[in-house]
DNA sequence: TCAAGGATCCGCT
DNA sequence: GCGGATCCTTGAA
């Protein structure tokens, strides 16, 4: 079932917690392909110092000012796609970003999406069968490349079931995340107390972004 | 118009 | 654990 909007348009980091659990689908050329958002973190508003909001309302950043449940994608590092959702009331900036995702179905697409991808930027990188689904998605610019979102996905209405791509809310025996918070990751350009905002939120029990293989990133 | 730097990932050491 | 790849966005001039 389809998340309702509503659960994105009251607080921000009520948003934050409700998206972990929930699923990110897409339906592409290749297939369906989704996934159990494992980890997210909130930007909320202009003072936010850490969002892409700081400096007011810009071209790249305006999704952010508009209604909840629209898809707020961007390039981070020249290289990589980062999938978020609008939240919050319209008019005031706030986004969640989904940082990693746990594959469902679809897995083989997205093992050949990430081939494809490392081919396109000319980069030896694991054969197809040296991957494991944990780590298909495991961060953000992973999650863009295993779904195949990018920047023409920006503005999308993760709300409508008639959208290739969007949320959908937790299943009935899909087991209940164990969410824990932490400062949020590569932040620390950000004025305190922006930079040690407990708003990122994990599913601890999630083999890829919890206590998994690798756990969760330090800067 | 320009220079600086960033919400990252991977391979090698 | 570290550094390279790689290019768009921003604020200042």
């Amino acid at each position: 079932m389809i998340l309702a909007r509503h659960v994105l348009a009251g607080d921000s980091l009520a948003a934050a917690r409700v998206l972990i659990g929930a699923r990110l689908v897409h339906e592409g050329p290749d297939g369906r392909r989704s996934g159990r958002i494992v980890e997210t973190e909130a930007y909320i508003g202009t003072e936010d110092r850490a969002s892409h909001a700081r400096f007011g309302r810009t071209a790249r950043n305006a999704i952010m000012f508009g209604p909840a449940g629209r898809a707020y994608v961007y390039l981070v590092y020249g290289m990589y796609d980062c999938l978020n959702v609008v939240t919050g009331e319209e008019g005031r900036a706030a986004a969640v970003l989904i940082r990693a995702v746990e594959p469902i179905e679809g897995i083989d697409a997205m093992r050949d999406a990430r081939v494809a991808w490392a081919a396109r930027r000319g980069r030896a990188t694991a054969s197809a069968s040296g991957l494991r689904d944990s780590r298909l998605a495991s961060g953000p610019g992973l999650v863009s490349v295993a779904f195949g979102i990018d920047r023409s996905h920006n503005g999308v209405d993760l709300c409508d079931v008639e959208s290739s791509l969007r949320l959908e809310a937790a299943e009935a025996g899909d087991r209940l995340p164990d969410i824990a918070t932490s400062a949020r990751i590569g932040v620390a350009y950000a004025a305190e107390p922006w930079r040690s905002m407990p708003w990122r939120f994990v599913d601890a029990s999630s083999p890829v972004s919890g206590a998994g293989d690798r756990g969760p990133r330090r800067r």
